[in-house]
DNA sequence: CCAGTTAATGAATATGATTCCCACTATCGT
DNA sequence: ACGATAGTGGGAATCATATTCATTAACTGG
């Protein structure tokens, strides 16, 4: 046997391991910023991988629904996608050049807006919080 | 003379009082809640105004830029537009039935936002807010 | 190890919002 | 009223994303 299947994911997942999904996997393992589609497209075919592009918003689209990526949308409105260290509930500080983001909590944001909710009569709040900007590298010249 | 001109925005705007622009005011003004370019369009077809879309996408392009009408993203990135009171910094609790939105102002959150940003070292910070939920009315059945 | 089942793939095509093009029209200064 | 020119609008262009469907290949039972 030498526990032969299972060469993907490894989860129970019910999705089959294909080189597709381990290239995908590998390029949001090691890139550090928000992507497009696109970018990460160009990437995998920098490293060599032929896929397409309609796989590769067909995972991520998956992914982001399972809470897997985090997803953001840019002043164009394009979607861009990024692994997320943490399961919880987080927002983003992004650099508006290079792209790159860290992982903000905002406990205070979240309770001024369950407050200014309640106070308006609002039941079943969402929130969208982003914060974008110059990271340390890009804004001293 | 008798102040023949200005007929039409009153204001010392460079832009032409037209037909259009007029038309497309006035439902900006008598509409509560975000609405989008078509749905802004089907409006003025609605009130027997026949205006090109593509002069519809023009003025609220302009409008937003002027900061004379304010805009959101949907989830399904279609852009909804909103003329708004206060010219101030402001963000919005809208429902995600009806539309119907509420103006909400947020120095906690810009505060928040200043303090993170700081600890983090990036600078130039501009932060998109936005809350959304069930208005009184449509969350009460 | 092999063949069958069926999910996954991907090239092409569709979609849908927004923008662009450009000839035509209407506004405003004179 | 006239002319310069900003504004208009129909349709084509663009661009990201979704969908289709024939083909490929990952797992599974034998």
């Amino acid at each position: 046997m030498s526990t032969p299947a299972r060469p993907a994911s490894g989860r129970g997942t019910r999705v089959r391991g294909t080189r597709q999904a381990e290239a995908l996997a590998s390029v949001l393992g090691s890139l550090p910023g928000f992507l497009s589609a696109q970018q990460i497209h160009a990437e995998l075919g920098r490293r060599g991988e032929r896929i397409g592009l309609a796989t590769v918003y067909r995972h991520l689209q998956v992914l982001s629904e399972d809470g897997r990526v985090d997803t953001i949308r840019e002043a164009s409105g394009e979607i861009l996608y990024r692994q997320c260290r943490s399961e919880a509930h987080h927002h983003h500080l992004i650099c508006r050049v290079c792209g790159a983001s860290v992982e903000v909590e905002g406990r205070a944001v979240e309770q001024w807006a369950a407050k200014v909710a309640a106070e308006a009569g609002f039941t079943a709040v969402d929130h969208t919080v982003e914060l974008f900007g110059l990271c340390p590298r890009c804004g001293t010249p």
